[in-house]
DNA sequence: CGCGGGTTTGATGATGCTCAAGCCCGGTGG
DNA sequence: CCACCGGGCTTGAGCATCATCAAACCCGCG
């Protein structure tokens, strides 16, 4: 099990020994994803967050109407899950599931508070990557609201890395960006020859 | 200083004793707001969080149109702030501002570290909020995207407690769904008739 | 090959915005 | 006490943005 993404970005945030990194890598679960494989399902309770080692994931839910609306990607080093499942132990309303062929790092919910008990440093690490992801959040539902669609995709372009870009299906980002394919294709041909 | 509605909301998510709360009651400054007061003004720093005891703040951004978002309502017994702000200490671009008369209780961000120091069940409780405040705000970036306007207004209207629903100025309401005044007009009249 | 999913393109239509006018109503000054 | 003001809400006509539906295209893959 190779811990350097792990440890390298635990490390952006918290200062941890060699001895530390080693003691909460094994608490991790190593597992494969193929492509398109659903690591989460809509109506289970989660009990687990997700590290993303390699590869691309999303976590979607489908509406009443049976379209898909995309809550998060993650990329490399990113991490993903139902929190609102994991937190209140209901069931959840999200999918989760790989892009491309992926590796991820399993934390279950009930080793967590073991984690946090051997390396306290643990505890505070989650709190800061919580207060962020609320923060980006928020900042997209003030976008949502003061962009058009245009500006929200050229905002998603600058934001997020090139490997979610230009390597997944477009219609992934416009799910994302909250608008149907067809008017994303005809966005980017608009944007293309201006 | 009277903190039975600060005490009883903290009780809510963990459990402390009366010594506790009194310690805990400590770190908090009182404050006054009359309406249309703002407490926190785009642009600055902001080092404190805020604990609304009672009347009701808000919290918007104002596009580059001069067009108020508003991210949150924040009734009795919620908290508000710029978190973006606080964490990352840089410059806020939302107003926090109460829209009827309120008081709220500060809790200034150098004093929030020696109090988890005290008491560490604060610090978990800071943690519970943050993880709650996490999933509405993504729920609501997925209501944005599924939804109609008017299902967003039903929808509203439904979950925010009445104080909020009937005692504000109804073109606060449009810029919380995300809407015109106008066009929030229009959709009432339309379901009152039917 | 041919199949199938993803993307493009076009015609049409719904949703929600803009601008402008009028109304309602509480506040303020004469 | 009234006249007037101003902010918020309503209403309407016209318009922009974005969705829907249908067809064609592209291209990797069996």
């Amino acid at each position: 099990m190779d811990t350097t993404v792990l440890a390298k970005h635990i490390r952006l945030k918290v200062d941890l020994s060699d001895a530390e990194i080693e003691i909460v890598a094994a608490y991790f679960i190593e597992k494969d994803l193929p492509k398109k494989t659903i690591l989460f399902k809509e109506g289970i309770i989660v009990d687990a967050i997700a590290f993303v080692v390699e590869g691309c994931l999303r976590s979607y839910s489908v509406d009443e109407n049976g379209f898909e609306h995309i809550l998060q990607f993650a990329p490399e080093g990113w991490w993903i899950t139902d929190m609102l499942s994991v937190i209140k132990r209901q069931q959840s309303v999200l999918n989760v599931e790989s892009i491309v062929d992926s590796k991820v790092f399993l934390l279950k919910r009930a080793s967590q508070d073991e984690l946090f008990d051997k390396v306290p440093k643990m505890e505070r690490f989650f709190r800061i990557l919580t207060e962020n992801a609320l923060c980006a959040t928020r900042q997209r539902v003030i976008e949502g609201m003061s962009l058009t669609a245009k500006d929200r995709y050229i905002n998603f372009c600058e934001t997020y890395p090139d490997t979610v870009v230009n390597n997944i299906p477009q219609k992934y980002v416009a799910a994302y960006i909250g608008v149907t394919p067809e008017f994303l294709s005809k966005m980017r041909s608009q944007l293309y020859r201006s």
